[in-house]
DNA sequence: AAAAAATATTTACGCGCGTAAAGTTTTTGT
DNA sequence: ACAAAAACTTTACGCGCGTAAATATTTTTT
């Protein structure tokens, strides 16, 4: 490989023995190129190591190949997975995703969807931070956006949604701990940062009527996203005031029941589904640390494929359909049960 | 508001009465034009919304106001959090931070420096894979851009390193379980992902030939970023085995604390410092998750706000010199021992 | 081999903005 | 109040590439 730069795509043309304006078509897609000149196209990359100014690239589209994904809180390893997964599937696609994390804060959601409008993304997969969402903003940012919802869903807002089955999740995890031992009552935020929250709450609820069982909702303290800690005082003020009405706790998410756990602990209680424990813990999310909690965390799983997956398809059927599609979809997937040492 | 679009620079110019260069300019740097005539600006931006195309503006400039924060693997909590703190402090300074993860894999690191050399960033906060890199790549790209090594060290690569002082994080861990139980030995992967293990390994060695006491490091299977599986497999194995020289471990990093903790766990041993307990387990890091092992984690804590804080001062430093510093510095932050109740 | 179709080339313009140069107006210093 | 300095306006060009139109060449079809 010469290491001489080339300046642009003219020098490139040049140096190639080929037009500009050919090269140009190669770059927006090789294929609409003669296999012939795609060879020579190629030949001379490998002997320059040229690559067109994406600036200038894009200065002129509309839209431009960029796709920007946006997750509430980075910290959590739930989105970090999720985004790995959606990352791979965009590159794979021919686009560029960027990531970026609202961190919790709406201002900074509102800022990342600022920045992003002016990307000119072909198209963006948002988790929104929902409760504390500013809704007219994200509102105004999928009329000017082709926008997929994922994870949790603003009513209405953005081209599609995709997420997760709440029922699912707790309608499995509710008749396992009920048919295996005593019934669950359901540990959450009492003011949560998600509106997956109050549909996992609904469909305890509605689990437990049907079963024939009275539900228990234990409603703890807290606000923002440091769900651990919120389950770990939530779960020590709980215990030390004796407010768990049964030994079996469905905890609303894996993060909290992470802080839970380590609440029991503190408090000389053991954990698990064994003869002798003092208490049962189950979750949802399959979280990437749930199977290294003390015991291992029984939740339900998140088909974290299915979902990724789904969401990457319909943005690239909402992208090649200019922006529009004729309905809004919302697809869930369901929960796997997944049974480990705590419950 | 009115919310008629404004197409381009000219537009907006002739819309607040101010020509273009001028308002130009003001983009560029606020501070550069007259106080009447920024507020006439801003009157007409409240008025217009109107912001200038990011393409066209980067297309000439030789360098943008871009900044990318590249980390080796975001599921790993501790990087999430410490991009975090990295964003927050570039976009303050008026940059425009993008992150980017590695995700374990060379692969990817050498094609998220492709990226991101094409982005023509002022400059670049790298911390690499390091034992998995490809330093020829990351050679090159250091050479074509501003870049500041962070989290771990390649040697002469890049125009400064900013990390923590691995013996300071081991030399307190080990000082602190000699003086109050049985000393240490040393749980750590045999082929460690990231050069601060072994760094560490000997850190440990040292520490302990000074204390006057043995040395006993135990090494355990596994490669990739996934730790805490390495920990619990390699946990089980030496437990079930019965390969450990003392019941005091002191694990190279948290993540793979947390999977040898949830092994011993499994094994039926109690983990503490309390009389009766099995085994004491400290580690190195302080991960966002230490708290909420069972019991919570003792370990040696990163000074993140320094490091990210000198990093990105530096790169800044880097940055105004025009992309040299007179020497490659590398600075080191000591650790924080924090005790809990694993040790 | 001739006609039709597909692909390349040549030429030319425009995108939105940075920026330089020359001239004009406003502000600052004394 | 006047000169000097600072800030602004006007004019104009260039950046690297997308892309359209007209023309030329190559490939495919019959």
């Amino acid at each position: 490989m010469k290491h001489r730069k080339i300046k642009n795509m003219e020098e490139f043309a040049t140096l190639s023995g080929i037009s500009r304006p050919t090269i140009s078509k190669y770059f927006n897609d090789p294929d609409t190129v003669r296999q012939s000149t795609r060879d020579r196209i190629e030949a001379a990359l490998k002997e320059y190591d040229y690559r067109p100014n994406i600036y200038a690239i894009n200065q002129n589209r509309r839209l431009t190949k960029n796709i920007g994904i946006v997750v509430p809180y980075l910290a959590d390893p739930f989105f970090a997975e999720i985004a790995r997964v959606i990352e791979r599937r965009c590159i794979d696609a021919g686009f560029t995703p960027t990531l970026f994390s609202s961190h919790g804060e709406q201002g900074l959601e509102n800022a990342v969807l600022d920045t992003l409008r002016s990307l000119k993304p072909a198209g963006v997969l948002l988790a929104p931070l929902s409760k504390s969402s500013d809704i007219k903003h994200i509102e105004a940012f999928c009329r000017d956006v082709p926008t997929i919802l994922f994870d949790s869903n603003i009513e209405g807002v953005g081209a599609a949604f995709v997420g997760s089955d709440n029922f699912s999740f707790v309608s499995q995890t509710v008749e396992y701990l009920s048919r295996t031992g005593s019934s669950p009552c359901f540990f959450e935020m009492r003011d949560p940062a998600n509106p997956n929250a109050n549909k996992r709450r609904k469909a305890y609820v509605q689990m437990m009527k049907r079963l024939g069982l009275e539900p228990q909702v234990v409603g703890v303290d807290g606000t923002g996203w440091g769900f651990e800690e919120i389950g770990r005082k939530g779960g020590l003020k709980v215990l030390r005031e004796n407010l768990l009405p049964t030994n079996t706790v469905l905890c609303s998410n894996d993060r909290l029941a992470i802080g839970f756990i380590s609440a029991c602990h503190e408090m000389g209680l053991t954990v698990g589904r064994e003869e002798g424990s003092d208490i049962r813990v189950a979750s949802h999310d399959d979280h990437p640390y749930a199977r290294f909690t003390c015991p291992a965390l029984t939740t339900a799983a998140h088909d974290y494929e299915s979902v990724s997956e789904h969401a990457v398809e319909t943005l690239f059927r909402l992208i090649d359909a200019g922006g529009r599609l004729d309905s809004r979809e919302e697809t869930l997937f369901a929960a796997r049960l997944i049974m480990r040492g705590s419950a």
